[in-house]
RNA sequence: GGAGAGGUGGCAGAGUGGUCGAAUGCACCGCACUCGAAAUGCGGCGUGGGGGCAACUCCACCGGGGGUUCGAAUCCCUCCCUCUCCGCCA
């Protein structure tokens, strides 16, 4: 959520920040003329209150001396004040409710150095913080190169008899998979590798959150009450519990409504949790195969930090989605998205999108981004600085990897020409030495 | 599911209608003492908002929301959450 007192001391830098972003509800100058009538309902209330409150003190000390007369005289004379007070207090909650949900729908100032773009294709290749196009190639793993056809996922997947879009869609419909054998394992060795590789080798702690969640945390990770529609809700009671559509929301809330000490920051958390996305809207996009999927698994990074950190830190989380594939040795490339193409609550973000031979594209498999504050103020997650000054702390959220688009890339990219699939050596250990999936 | 207790400042914990934004302790900051530190003493120490160059001042906040009252941390209603006992259960 942006700050109000902010965008009245920046209105023209907020309308500048915002041009090239899509679906703005609001222009500052609208947002501060809701302010302005917040502050001139709440000046008349606050006097009205000002004055109750001298009578009543008077009142007090009247009763206190048993000096009953005077009491009956203030009584009367502050009567009136209460029909005042109780409009004044419709009016402000009033006006207080409409500048909320208008701020509450504003989306994040992308940082300067995002690319300005109407769409993806305003997208800018990534080579890391000092990288050119040529280092980084080097540095990551080559496109793999077939003397056969490279086949789609599910092609393979179904020749081998372990994916099976049928069974599942008995089960649960469309946008479900139902893996087997070589490739259920692989799906859970994936997981696992991840989730180590991140907890031993970038200092991320490893949290099991909650699954089901409230809607006060879907609020402060922006879900709510934009993307309603993209959430599954189960009901409880007279009321609702979301299913996370990505960890972010459970670990990024761990701090929400807290104050942290600033030594203790950054927080790094990881979490390998299934994800749950109604998928309304984007009926007919990637229907064949298990790329968009209603349910999936999904290796988070949260990390929570000062404002000075936020931006290194971002490149660290980038590296530690990246490590993955390096691992992996699957071939990507880093995009920073375009002002246009970024989420709801980012400042900037990076999407690594993996090489899918059988596609012959690139597809997105993690991003990344740095929010600052904006999510901190709707959770109100703070922390108390040097000078024991209380401030809002950055948040930033990356996948590392999705877990099911990751085995699509293996499969996509490990496929062998009779239709088996190399296991990757990193994963090995994770699948008792096993090298190839095949029948 | 049944019965009960409770949610107060960074933490612990008083406060049951009127100078209570809130005692006290711990933690923290400053000063004194000390070569230095500990201990001790003194002082400071919540958040958000309005007005003022400033000193300062006003308003709100004791889980959320609503109500009673001239006045609510305190009384009433409601929701959320936590804990204890019983039952059930992976």
């Amino acid at each position: 959520m942006l700050d109000i007192n902010w965008i009245r001391a920046n209105a023209a830098a907020v309308d500048t920040a915002l041009a090239h972003r899509k679906n703005v509800p609001f222009s500052a100058s609208e947002l501060i003329a809701l302010d302005d009538a917040r502050k001139a309902v709440t000046t008349r209330l606050e006097e009205a209150q000002a004055a109750r409150n001298a009578f009543s003190k008077q009142i007090g000390q009247a009763k206190a001396q048993k000096d009953e007369a005077r009491a009956s005289e203030l009584l009367a004379q502050v009567a009136h004040l209460k029909d005042v007070i109780q409009q004044g207090e419709d009016e402000r909650r009033a006006a207080d409710e409409k500048l909320r949900q208008a701020l509450l729908i504003m989306p994040n100032l992308p940082k300067d150095d995002v690319p300005a773009g109407a769409d993806e294709a305003d997208n800018v290749e990534y080579y890391g913080p000092n990288g050119n196009a040529a280092t980084a190639a080097k540095s990551r793993p080559a496109k793999p190169s077939f003397s056969f056809k490279p086949k789609e996922h599910f092609e393979t997947g179904e020749a081998l008899g372990m994916m099976d879009f049928e069974a599942a869609a008995k089960i649960s419909g469309a946008r479900f998979t139902v893996l087997k054998s070589g490739l259920a394992r692989m799906e859970r060795a994936l997981g696992q590798f991840m989730i180590d590789l991140h907890t031993t080798e970038h200092g991320y702690t490893e949290v099991q959150p909650p699954l089901l969640v409230r809607d006060e945390p879907l609020f402060g990770t922006n879900q709510l009450p934009k993307f309603e529609e993209d959430l599954f809700f189960v009901q409880r009671g007279d009321g609702r519990l979301g299913l996370i559509p990505t960890a972010e929301v459970p670990l990024t809330n761990l701090v929400r409504e807290s104050i942290q000490r600033e030594e203790d920051l950054p927080l790094r958390f990881t979490a390998l949790t299934p994800c749950f996305r109604s998928e309304a809207g984007s009926a007919g996009r990637d229907t064949r195969g298990m790329l968009r999927q209603h349910q999936f698994n999904k290796v988070e990074l949260v990390s929570i930090t000062t404002p000075e950190q936020s931006a290194d830190e971002h490149e660290r989380m980038l590296a530690s989605a990246e490590s993955v594939l390096r691992k992996l040795g699957l071939h990507y490339r880093v995009m920073t998205l375009s002002t246009s193409d970024m989420g709801f609550g980012a400042q900037k973000t990076y999407d690594i999108e993996v090489w899918l031979p059988g596609q012959d594209t690139y597809r997105e498999i993690s991003s990344c981004s740095v929010c600052g504050d904006f999510q901190a103020r709707r959770m109100d997650a703070r922390y108390r600085d040097k000078d024991g000054k209380v401030r809002h702390v950055h948040t930033l959220n990356g996948s590392a990897l999705a877990v099911g688009r990751t085995l699509i890339s293996v499969i996509e990219n490990y496929q062998q020409e009779d239709g088996s699939i190399a296991v990757p050596e990193a994963l090995q250990p994770y699948m008792g030495g096993l090298k190839v999936i095949s029948k």
